[in-house]
DNA sequence: ACACTTATGTGCGATACCGCACATAAAATA
DNA sequence: TATTTTATGTGCGGTATCGCACATAAGTGT
């Protein structure tokens, strides 16, 4: 479908050259806004979704239309890992968390090579196990740490997938992700200006202090920042991440905001 | 190492039958009371281990103290998966959570079987959907719903996967579970008493009105139930689920409380 | 029978977050 | 420019849970 793409998901760019080589027609990209829905519960997906300057997120839909997100993927990651693990839905709604381009490939032949090719495999598992993880942590962080702690930490996972201090969300959308009101978000996100951690307007916030949100957020970071390690930084090195629409602020000679 | 087991894991009595008779020769069944810890975060591990009448939990600790049961595990799975999954170590500690039998199986073996056999890593790899849907679940859970929602949740989850319809524990133990007070527990157990939902006594609590527990959880309990029904009833029926030392208090033909 | 440990009951002030109502101001649109 | 929509600020009462202190009662060991 697409003869040369810049790809930079660590997952596809890490892969044997036999498998990058059988993959690589079979790719397109997408360019994806935020709030688009890949997936919905219950429903099986005709492509795997590989994020390279997107982040995508899974999210926990109540009936109630309450939501959390229980799990976010950037360019370490996928999107229906359970299409490959033999199940044929989930009971989540997967969705573009912050808008930027994807690559898909239809599930068979990434199901295929899961099943035959055993680094295929392993490099997959890495990736579901430190999604378990996120889970997991996610678990205990919102049952102990205050929600300060929480957004702090969700600021940086998100800068860790992408390349630009912005975050592009609003109070509310913050909210939906952490399942609380907008308005607790506004008030810890008041403080943190006052502090001279972020700035924001509008659905733009801008981390001008990353120390500081290192010292806001919990353990949780810390741990999975440690497991993310291994996944989160391209070993071959690939091509670089593209930058996104918005300029660097900050001198930033690796193009990356990422602190792993 | 053992050549007869009565064994009631679905997991292994789902299995094909040639591994299953390479595997039969060097299982290990132990018995392991409350509390027993079989995995410390951070640490590999030497056996997988596969649950037949005893509970397993998967226990996120934080440097704190505070503490919360991220997971569960019966008869329909394993402890271990991230030495499956190519980790070697987990965030997560794994603790007996209910006293009872459980079979163990060197690492080596069951890492071989699963990636040369495809059904063997197909089952557990539904397994291993199932667990993050639990953990995805009970983000959502904590966040929305009340404690006493929680609760019932997590007595018919227990009850789902043991044969008696007693759980032995204290208010104490389910608070460290939930992540919560000791006394909160004790506060809606005592109204589940009044209500004439639960009885319990010092450590043991009897679950007299299933229907009851039902009506008061949350939405979360029926879509792990959907989500375990294949995988918590053993296909090929196995040996009947060993009664525990406590007698049947109400006539169960099935021997199981499980209401899947 | 005794002291001791463990499991549960109860009260009270503190806190974090909810739910709602409304104000303000910046952007989008007409 | 005027109007509408969107994003954020603010206040206030309500509720769930916390953290602590202490009471009670059922088992346990000597």
């Amino acid at each position: 479908m697409n003869n040369r793409l810049s790809i930079s998901n660590c997952l596809l760019t890490d892969l044997p050259e036999d498998i990058q080589a059988q993959w690589q027609p079979h790719m397109e990209e997408l360019d994806l806004p935020e709030g688009h829905v890949l997936s919905e519960p219950g429903q099986a997906l005709s492509h795997i979704y590989f994020p390279s300057t997107a982040i995508l997120s899974w999210r926990n839909m109540l009936a109630s239309g309450d939501c959390t997100e229980v799990a976010m993927v950037g360019r370490e990651g996928l999107l229906g890992l359970y299409m490959l693990m033999g199940a044929s839905s989930s009971n989540n709604q997967g969705v573009v968390q912050t808008a930027g381009k994807v690559i898909r490939i239809k599930v068979e032949l990434v199901l295929q090579s899961f099943r035959s090719h055993l680094e295929v495999q392993r490099r997959i598992m890495m990736f579901a196990q430190a999604l378990i993880l996120q889970m997991s942590q996610g678990n205990v962080c919102r049952q102990h740490h205050t929600l300060e702690q929480q957004l702090s930490r969700m600021l940086l996972m998100i800068l860790d997938r992408q390349s630009i201090l912005h975050v592009h969300k609003t109070h509310e959308a913050l909210a939906l992700m952490l399942g609380v009101r907008r308005e607790a978000v506004s008030l810890i996100a008041s403080k943190l200006m006052r502090d001279g951690v972020v700035t924001y307007a509008r659905g733009r916030i801008k981390v001008v202090n990353r120390p500081g949100l290192e010292e806001r957020t919990c353990e949780c970071y810390e741990h999975l920042k440690q497991q993310y390690q291994p996944i989160l930084n391209c070993h071959k090195t690939g091509l670089p991440i593209m930058p996104s629409t918005l300029p660097l602020t900050q001198g930033d000679p690796s193009g990356l905001c990422c602190a792993l």
